[in-house]
DNA sequence: CAATGCATGTAATAGGTTACATGATTTC
DNA sequence: GAAATCATGTAACCTATTACATGCATTG
């Protein structure tokens, strides 16, 4: 049994949601699973003919005129390695967080710059969040818990970051 | 100008609040920028004798009996840097959640599974805030805003799938 | 005297992005 | 007829982790 990577596992659990091209994978990756795992050409087409060799994924050109297509499907092995997948208990979490960590570093700075900062960060989340609220709209899936946990989590961060300005200017 | 890497960033900042050697930094990395960048030792080394080319570190040899030892410290210019590095208006902002990523591929699941996943979930995050706190009443930092905002996080995150997993079991 | 901690380092490998090249088709 | 979209691909590069090697000092 050999072990996906995790850009592996998004590409084989797009197919397994329906017949995709890599510029299928590309481009629902790029509107959905993006925010929280992204994936690139240059992974996507060389990975896509890697799980076709471990027999996880089929294909067949499908040419769409004289514009050459090679639509990939999902396999019973290749069903068999998402569902352990999603039912496996290894949880990677990571955050990589840029501006958590100039506030790690507040101390090197004057207590102003720490304020404008903090009030950057809170603008960010804020307009992200709108952000999320309008792909929503646009795509109409209300219904999506991932897509609503993304949009609750960016305003818990405006929420944070405004008490924390609010803490640092009276303080 | 040269443009540093995110890591390299975070040993600069950690070299700037005070001398340190490679080894300092990766503990220190281990037990508090870890959550939200990390540095291995593959990184540290080689970074550190880079900077110091950069000119933006010096060091001295400090050896503790017969262990030889590399002492850096932050120069003028690498104070500069950190600064201007810390002033940037460039945040980047990326969550890695395995997790979040397999609630996304719920369709390919029984319900039943996917409510387990959300509880391991819930489960988890509960733990890590735990984890948190013991953290900041080991090292005693009740004013660590970083710290605090990750203990929060996890509380956030717990109650967030907390609530799911109550709207998945009713329907 | 064994285990843990302090201390430095590298080679191999993995994982991933960027930038580019190519060309057909559809839409405005 | 220009621009956007569909479609495939790769070479060069960057960043980072893992696993290993080495050896002294301190603590129990």
């Amino acid at each position: 049994m050999s072990t996906l990577t995790p850009t592996a596992r998004v590409i084989l659990g797009l197919v397994a949601s329906g017949p995709r091209t890599g510029y299928d994978v590309k481009r629902i990756a790029d509107s959905s699973t993006r925010f929280f795992w992204g994936a690139s050409y240059g992974q996507i087409y060389p990975e896509l003919r890697r799980l076709e060799g471990e027999g996880l994924i089929e294909s067949s050109e499908e040419p769409r005129g004289r514009v050459r297509r090679r639509v990939y499907r999902i396999t019973p092995a290749g069903t068999r390695a998402v569902r352990e997948w999603l039912l496996d208990t290894e949880t990677a979490f990571e955050i990589r967080d840029e501006g958590l960590l100039r506030l790690f570093f507040g101390d090197l700075l004057e207590p102003e710059d720490v304020l404008e900062l903090v009030r950057r960060r809170r603008t960010w989340f804020e307009l992200t969040a709108v952000y999320f609220r309008e792909i929503g709209d646009e795509l109409d899936v209300q219904d999506d818990e991932v897509l609503r946990y993304g949009i609750e989590l960016m305003e818990w961060n405006a929420t944070w970051f405004a008490r924390l300005e609010k803490r640092l200017s009276q303080g």
